[in-house]
DNA sequence: TATTGTTATACTCTATAACTATA
DNA sequence: TATAGTTATAGAGTATAACAATA
């Protein structure tokens, strides 16, 4: 019993905190979240087709296509159907879309990385280095 | 060198997966998210001014005072004004509110509660309890 | 004048429903 | 008919700017 209500009040605490921390990487922006979050996918695992990109952020994919509806319209990402099966259209970063990654990277994810540097000791870095696996486990679940 | 590459590659990691974490708070729904965080610190701090709400969340005031106007019109919240300082409007509470809240937690807040006890270890989870200060300290910095 | 709060407006982010095209 | 994708529409969530009221 005793353990059940600190679970609760860990989650209520979690849900707070993210929720801060999404307002805060939002506001270190330059950058839409959701545009630097696909950009960032293309360019760590490659070309990928809207469905794919859409299941790994755990997003609908109308959700996904119209969010690539944004990224091509400014020139950031580039979609061609795949030759063999032409219902399928493959997403690639087009080189404007990499440099804005980048450049971007060294502002927003610059914030996340400083924070995670200077407010955290050694030790601690590593508890957040475990914790981020576990997170994803219950977004599995 | 590498210390900084590993941080830069937590710091993405953590920033999709909160994402994904929010997404998934929001489907698993019923009520929006901002109301049930609003609704759930007055239940825990008691009553607030529309400031004081707004800096606890790290968010502006004109954004809760626009939440706290939604929460008023479906009569979740009391709003009246502070009778010394008659500028600040203390928030508080309806029953309705409350009744709500309690039921609410048994769902969304349930599954995140779940997720915690049945997808983690005993030791995981103390993992992800001293994670939370960690990422406040982060939100804060 | 400074502080507290609100309203108006717009932008970000995501979902559901309805549609098109290819297989 | 089933699958991949898109468009239309709407709702959730937050911010900036302009304003009103009280101190």
């Amino acid at each position: 019993m005793p353990l059940t209500a600190d679970l609760t009040r860990t989650a209520t605490e979690l849900r707070i905190v993210l929720g801060q921390l999404v307002r805060r990487l939002r506001a270190e922006n330059a950058l839409p979240l959701h545009h630097v979050t696909v950009l960032s996918r293309l360019e760590r695992v490659g070309p990928q087709t809207t469905s794919a990109l859409a299941a790994a952020e755990r997003m609908r994919p109308q959700s996904m296509a119209h969010t690539l509806g944004e990224l091509g319209k400014e020139g950031l990402v580039d979609r061609r159907p795949d030759p063999i099966d032409r219902r399928q259209i493959i997403v690639a970063l087009t080189d404007a879309g990499r440099e804005l990654l980048t450049r971007e990277r060294n502002r927003r994810e610059g914030w996340l990385t400083q924070a995670i540097a200077e407010q955290l000791t050694a030790d601690e870095r590593q508890v957040l280095v475990r914790a981020v696996p576990l997170l994803r486990r219950l977004v599995d679940s």
